[in-house]
DNA sequence: CAAATATAATAGTATTACTATCATAACTGC
DNA sequence: GCAGTTATGATAGTAATACTATTATATTTG
């Protein structure tokens, strides 16, 4: 995909930091760092602890952005839904055929990020494997219907929101569109997973195609315009 | 779904455990009661401290049957992945019709387990909804890639496996059967869990039959038979 | 009945997930 | 260029977690 604008904000739902970590250098380095260290250790194993070691501060001064270890896993998260939506809706602008706006965002959501791109503190291709092992740990929780209501989630329905609109498009009488578009995001992360982890329950090799081909093939004959 | 054998046992890799849980009376005690407690505390908050005092035995005990709680969890889904194939196989047993097979499969997966039934001290009702929430947390960790060669998630290759066959008899040509099944596996619990707590992203309200419809046109257009 | 095994009772340890306090540095308004 | 505010650093402390270890007492088995 091409090049993103360089001057271009994600915006976060403000509930979840204390403080903005876009407002301050310090705010971005521990933004920054913590996707590094949580694609290392995952996020299990992550702490405010190892990651002030890993920028040079006190663990204090992390939650002075962040309450918890949850809710920057929120904020990474929304960040890359925020960051997605902008991809589709970089993908399908100024394309009239529903059918081919449909197909690039498929593309659009399977593809793997392969290098860093234009948001400076933030690397994209790591917050993706981040997101693929991780970010479905944001929503189950016994806390999710609280949060839920507070619009911790606002980013991921946005994105919903706007793939829903793209079916509908499609196939207007289609009765399942936002569970479609739910499906695809979550499916391609998971299908993603078994494929390099637990092969014997997926016949998706490493190639981003094999992904899309299932995708494909499944959301247009779903819509009933066979592929 | 008719009532299960009450003499029937659902195998378990013996890696999961470190003394059989079903080998004595406290062991099912454990086993009962850490169904009961992760579904009423969600697992981050479940600890094998709770559990022991819920069965009036200190914590240690418990550690002599499962190393931890990351390994009980396994247990747990391996023991529903067991479970669900066994009323898959049942559900399908003696139907001449792949298509009937494969409905019948569907429904299997996505009915909604309403009472307990017959495996003594499992709440199998309970256990669903663990797995419904808690599930993907026991694969989506670091250790996935030596936990797998170690045979941990063979249960749910299991089942992955026969829908397979189920899918490849109907369609022998289609060139995702895994992939097909084990997304049929997942994203019944996720919308199930979407449409419980995060409405916003699916059309799926609370009765299985949305469910079941939306797998069922999903699975049936993309094998080529239009449902 | 002896020996092995299972469980109970209790203690201890490193780490985690915070919270609190105080000092100092840096920026802001006037 | 100084006063006041705000951000950060340095350090300490605490309850809970995830274990491990030890010893005593039941219970089962040969």
């Amino acid at each position: 995909m091409q090049r993103l604008l360089g001057n271009l904000r994600i915006q976060i739902p403000e509930q979840l930091y204390v403080k903005d970590p876009d407002s301050s250098d310090l705010g971005k380095k521990i933004v920054e760092h913590s996707i590094l260290l949580i694609e290392e250790l995952g996020f299990e194993s992550f702490t405010f602890k190892k990651l002030g070691i890993a920028i040079g501060s006190p663990e204090s001064t992390v939650y002075r952005y962040f309450e918890n270890k949850h809710k920057l896993l929120l904020y990474l998260t929304s960040w890359y839904w925020g960051w997605l939506e902008y991809k589709v809706a970089f993908a399908t602008a100024n394309i009239k055929s529903c059918e081919q706006q449909l197909e690039n965002s498929i593309r659009a959501i399977c593809e793997t990020v392969e290098e860093d791109q234009d948001f400076s503190h933030i690397n994209e291709e790591k917050l993706q494997k981040i997101v693929i092992s991780e970010s479905s740990k944001a929503f189950l929780t016994k806390e999710i219907d609280s949060e839920n209501k507070n619009g911790y989630f606002q980013s991921y329905k946005n994105l919903v929101e706007r793939l829903e609109g793209i079916i509908s498009g499609l196939n207007p009488q289609y009765p399942f569109p936002k569970t479609l578009a739910s499906t695809l995001l979550e499916s391609n992360h998971l299908q993603k997973f078994f494929g390099a982890h637990i092969p014997g329950i997926t016949d998706i090799a490493h190639s981003d195609e094999d992904v899309i081909a299932f995708f494909k093939s499944m959301t247009f004959s779903t819509l009933n315009y066979g592929s």
